[in-house]
DNA sequence: CATGGGATTGACT
DNA sequence: GTCAATCCCATGC
């Protein structure tokens, strides 16, 4: 993983993603679900301009960008495109790789399919916090690892994204498709990217 | 300075 | 299906 990977063009990185490994601390994943969001749509935080809370947003690419959602679950994020650009990929769901029992424990559940299937989930089986807010995630706690090259899943590029109320329209959802580790709702059979 | 809403989850009816 | 929990911080008076 490269800092030019992450400076191209948010809704490129986040289709890439999609197989690509997350790992903190003894805990790791694969990307099975990811959604970009850019300062020029409405849905993104950096929309509303520069302000303490999205200067992450806004910083260099390859940046870890978290946040608090509705004050109780940390989203976490990968910074795009070049600095001065407010762009991230959001990510929604991991296939759970290694420290399973650590998820666990964090988690407090046995499933597998329960640890890390939503974008709050993942980052309490990982033990993401706020603090991560602005590590590099090229040298920091969290990194982010290539696409593994036997990866066969394909992706799928036409769900709308979950749970905001502006710019519905854009399909920036991608899924590793039929990947049961996918978050709720399942984007139907569709278009692949 | 007060207020309101949000890239969600899990417990309960 | 419905609904509350809970915390930043942007916005507006």
């Amino acid at each position: 993983m490269t800092r030019a990977f992450f400076r191209r063009p948010v809704v490129e990185v986040a289709r890439d993603l999609v197989g690509c490994v997350v790992r903190h601390g003894g805990t790791a994943g694969v990307i099975v679900e990811t959604e970009a969001y850019h300062d020029s749509e409405s849905a993104c935080h950096a929309h509303a301009g520069l302000t303490p809370r999205t200067a992450t947003l806004f910083g260099a690419p390859g940046h870890a960008y978290v946040y608090r959602s509705y004050g109780i679950h940390a989203m976490l994020n990968a910074v795009t495109e070049p600095e001065g650009v407010g762009s991230a990929v959001l990510i929604r769901a991991l296939e759970p790789l290694a420290g399973l029992e650590a998820m666990r424990q964090r988690r407090g559940l046995e499933r597998l399919e329960d640890l890390c299937s939503g974008p709050g989930r993942l980052t309490q089986a990982l033990g993401i916090g706020l603090d991560l807010n602005g590590s590099d995630l090229l040298d920091g706690p969290i990194r982010f690892e290539p696409r593994a090259p036997d990866f066969d899943g394909r992706v799928q590029a036409t769900a709308p994204r979950v749970g905001i109320t502006k710019a519905v329209e854009l399909p920036w959802r991608f899924t590793a498709e039929g990947n049961r580790f996918v978050s709720r709702p399942r984007p139907a059979a569709g278009a692949l990217a």
